[in-house]
DNA sequence: ATTATATTATTATCATATAATTATACATCG
DNA sequence: CGATGTATAATTATATGATAATAATATAAT
C-alpha cells in the first residue's frame, strides 16, 4: 500500500477552488507567461477569470507572495517578482520548474547543486550522526533492497536514505535539500525504473563507510553514486530525444 | 510579547495586520513555542487574540502555510508541521530563525552551507560567466572598496559580489542560496564591522581567478575567504561571549 | 463487533461594505 | 522653471456575516 506522502508531485492539485488558483497562477509565472514588471491582472479580473469569490482570490495571492512569486500593493497591483525573489527550493515551486521545463536541463540543474551538498553531508553524517540516525539510515536501506527483490518502486525509502543522511549531518538547513533530492528521485524513476537498483551497490558503500565512521570514504562514495546516477539518466534521456526526433 | 525583528532583510513587516500576525506566529513557531502536533489556536482565537477579523487571519494561514510552516484543514483545525517541512531557506523563516537562535550556532549553521555551495559556484563561474557577469562582479568589488575607503557599511556591495559569483555559475537553483548569503553577511555586520575590510584581498583573489578562468584557484580563494570569515566572526563571538559572562 | 448514520466543530467560500494606501495628475508657490 | 503640496481615483486592506463543504467523533443499527 502507497502512502501519498511527500511525493504527490504528479498530482493534479485540484483538492479545492483555493489550491487550484494557487497551482494554475504559480505555473504561469513559473512558466513566464507572465512576466515580471508586466501588467498582472488585479483582483477583481482574477475572480472573474477564476469564478472565484474574493477571498480565494486575495488567498491565493498571498500564498504565492509567501513564495516569492509575486508582490501585491496597494494602488500599484499585483506584479510578478523577478527569478531571483522566488523560493526556489519550494516544493511547488520546484514541481511548477520541472513540468514546464526541458527535463535534461532541469535534471542538470538538480544534480549540480546536489554533487555540491550531498557528499559533504555524507561526511559529516560520517562524523556526527547518532546510533539512531544510522540505524535510520541502514533500515532504509534494508527496504530499498526489499523493494528491488519485490519489484516494487523503492522511491520512498530511496528517499528515506538520503534525507537520513542529511538528518545525520545535524545542520537543519541541510535538510531542506530533501526537496531537490525528492524531485530528483521522482524524475529518475519517471524516466527509468531500474536506476535505483543499478545503483544499489554504490548506496551501500554509502552507508558502509557512515558506519564505520570515515568521513572521506563516505564522501567520495556519495559523489561517485550521484555522479553516476546523473550520468544514467542523462544517457536514458538522450536516448528518448534521439527518439523523439528520429520520428518526426 | 511580539519580538519586534532585530533583522530587517528586505521589507520591515509590520506595515500592516495581516504582515503583524505573520510575523508573530511565524516567530512563535521557529522559536518552538507552538511545536507540532500540539493544540493550535482555530481561526476564531487568533482573531480574538490579534483584534483581526477572519479574513485577515485566513491570509496570515496561507501565507505561513506556503512556507511550510503549518497546514490548514477542515474540522481538524491549524496544526504546526514538522520542521523538515519548513521552509527554511525563505528569507522570513532564516530571519525568524536568527532572532530565536544563538548567533554563533546560527552562523556555523549558516557557514557550514555556504562553504558547500560558494566554492563549486566560483569554480562554475570560473567556467561560465558571461563577460557582463564578470564586470558585475567586478563593479561590486570595486565599490566594495570604495565603501571600504569612504568607512561606510558596504554590506550591499558585498551581497552584489557573492551573488553576482551565483548568478555567474548559469544554475537558477544557485542563486536561492542568496538568502543565506544576506543573512550571513548582515550578521557579520553586526558583530563586526570591520570584517569586510580586513577581507577585501581575499575576494580580489576570488575576482582574479574568475577573470583569468581558473576555476580550482577561484574554488581554492573563496574556500579561504569563508573559512577565514567563519572563523574571524567566530572569534569575535567567543570574546562578546566571555564578557557577557564576566558580567556576571 | 462492525457498519451505517447523525452530530458538530472547523475551515472553505461567497457577497458586500468601508478603510487605507499610494500612483498620478494637477495646482500652487518660490 | 522647478519644487512641493494637494486632490483624485484605482487598488488593495480589513471587516462582517452568511452559507457550504468536510471530516472527526459520537451514536444507533445491524
Amino acid at each position: 500500500m502507497n502512502t501519498p506522502g511527500f511525493l504527490d508531485l504528479g498530482r493534479a492539485r485540484k483538492r479545492n477552488l483555493f489550491g487550484h488558483v494557487v497551482e494554475v497562477l504559480g505555473s504561469r509565472i513559473v512558466r513566464g507567461d507572465l512576466r515580471p514588471m508586466e501588467a498582472f491582472p488585479n483582483e477583481a479580473d482574477l475572480g472573474r477569470e477564476f469564478g472565484a469569490s474574493r477571498s480565494v482570490i486575495r488567498e491565493a495571492v498571498k500564498s504565492l507572495a509567501a513564495k516569492g512569486l509575486i508582490e501585491s500593493r496597494t494602488r500599484t497591483g499585483i506584479r510578478v517578482l523577478a527569478p531571483v525573489h522566488w523560493n526556489l527550493l519550494d516544493v511547488e515551486v520546484l514541481a511548477w520548474r520541472y513540468s514546464t521545463m526541458p527535463p535534461a536541463q532541469f535534471y542538470h540543474e538538480l544534480f549540480e547543486i546536489r554533487l555540491m551538498i550531498e557528499p559533504q553531508a555524507a561526511f559529516l553524517a560520517a562524523q556526527r550522526a547518532t546510533p539512531r540516525q544510522i540505524a535510520e539510515i541502514s533500515t532504509a536501506f534494508d527496504e530499498m533492497v526489499a523493494a528491488s527483490e519485490a519489484g516494487v518502486s523503492g522511491i520512498e525509502q530511496d528517499l528515506r536514505f538520503h534525507r537520513g543522511i542529511l538528518a545525520a549531518g545535524q545542520n537543519p538547513l541541510l535538510l531542506q535539500m530533501g526537496s531537490l533530492i525528492g524531485v530528483g528521485l521522482y524524475i529518475s524513476h519517471k524516466i527509468s525504473s531500474e536506476s535505483y537498483t543499478v545503483f544499489l551497490p554504490l548506496h551501500k558503500k554509502v552507508l558502509d563507510a557512515i558506519i564505520k565512521r570515515s568521513p572521506d570514504t563516505a564522501k567520495k562514495a556519495m559523489q561517485r553514486l550521484l555522479s553516476e546516477t546523473l550520468e544514467f539518466v542523462s544517457g536514458h534521456l538522450r536516448k528518448a530525444e534521439a527518439v523523439r526526433q528520429r520520428a518526426r
